[in-house]
DNA sequence: TTCAAAGTAATGTCAGACAATTAAACGCCT
DNA sequence: AGGCGTTTAATTGTCTGACATTACTTTGAA
């Protein structure tokens, strides 16, 4: 694990970059301690404060944990699904959000995604799945939900409908999709969404995965990509007059 | 912008997550000067090792980057694709390698999600993702190609595939699945792979691509998945008859 | 007017110190 | 001898102050 000394800035990079390779070739593996802060600047030949930032960088990627203490120190992280999938649903927003992505091309994306899970989904829903599912059709039929707990619960629907497929890399893969749309597709459709339609949408979905029907899975999906589609182009349409007065 | 005084430790991480939030609500902008050093230690009544701290989690995090001189700083970052790309290679790469996920696992989820692009690539690609693709089947017919070089061109030529789409944001989302499995695959597979067979499954993927058969990427897809699971079976199946002596 | 040099403001790095925390080692009492 | 409380040591978390480095800005001179 080595540093260039002679480049005169970014030292707490390249010693981050040094451990995390370290850790990603197999070097350090999951549960290792880490030298103690005093012997890393000794190794590196840098200031303590410098290695704490490469370390900070480190954790900030979920890449290490720190504890305090005598038998403490910086100890390799396992990366669970679940962290992952927090990180994937950060960048997935911020990448929305700072790029000028139209709605057209986020919702294609993520509805070719959604609609690869459903044959297996179809194949593989537990009595669990169906259940959950269920439970949030018949939380979106409440009339009192606010807004904010319908898209909630929008998005619990979809996560239980790809968790149904069985494969924690596909559930991983797809939470930026599902995830990440909710505050795009909430800012864009919720004032002229019909509640009662989407519901519908839903339970046909539901119904097709309790009946194994892969295809119908696919054909529910399409038809409520369609629907969102429709509905911000509505939305679109009517802004651009107002706007243009 | 405010944190809490009273939590004692993980100042640093407090910091980082307000000036994150700060940017995902967008009260901060792209291109947006965070205040100096100097001034955010005073803001958040810390001294400025713990503000450089956190700096350096939201730059591990490519959320900000920092310029030296007088009018230099922290400045938020326009989240790019690539940027974001490369992040979830890395994250995916770390999440198989450490979670112990099975090869027909990370097998099923890539292919069904890159199935998922079959019918849009075929009816998008253009010349230019078919002339890449072409060229990689051709430098996989070379016969003095090293492992590694295969292996890359192997990407290489899904990635074509990928991004004949024309959905950027289906691109990035399948970085993960395409790249991470790359190292995987490789370790398993490159001893036994018949590169002829390999060939001709690219091969029909490509014109499957040229004629615009959606049908026929997805087929030729799942054709490549078959015989990669099969090849890993055939290793795991000889391994451990081995293992067992 | 143009170009070079000094000034200035910001990040990058270092050194040393103290506080907070945690587990292990130690000693004491039962 | 064994259990329990106390001390001790190691480590991270934070602070202070300083200097180095960089790059823009201003000023001055040719």
């Amino acid at each position: 694990m080595k540093i260039d000394p002679s480049s005169p800035a970014d030292l707490s990079a390249q010693i981050a970059g040094a451990i995390r390779d370290a850790i990603i070739e197999g070097r350090l593996i999951v549960d290792e301690r880490l030298p103690s802060e005093a012997e890393l600047s000794e190794q590196f030949a840098v200031s303590r404060p410098t290695v704490r930032e490469a370390l900070k960088r480190l954790a900030a990627q979920s890449l290490i944990r720190t504890q305090r203490g005598a038998t403490g120190g910086a100890f390799v992280n396992r990366l669970s699904f679940e962290a992952a999938q927090a990180q994937q649903i950060t960048t997935s927003i911020l990448l929305l959000s700072m790029n000028a992505v139209s709605f057209e091309t986020a919702c294609e994306a993520r509805f070719t995604l959604e609609r690869a899970c459903g044959a297996l989904s179809a194949a593989r829903r537990t009595a669990d799945h169906l259940a959950s599912m269920r439970a949030e059709i018949h939380r979106q039929s409440q009339p009192g939900l606010t807004d904010e707990a319908f898209c909630a619960s929008d998005v619990a629907f979809h996560r239980a409908l790809v968790d149904a497929a069985g494969n924690p890399v596909l559930s991983y893969q797809l939470a930026g999709a599902v995830e990440a749309m909710q505050p795009l597709m909430n800012m864009i459709t919720f004032t002229a969404r019909d509640r009662a339609r989407i519901v519908a949408l839903h339970t046909a979905i539901a119904d097709a995965a309790e009946a194994q029907n892969g295809a119908a899975v696919t054909d529910g999906l399409t038809a409520l990509e369609e629907e969102t589609k429709q509905l911000a182009q509505g939305i679109f349409a009517a802004r651009k007059p107002a706007a243009a007065r």
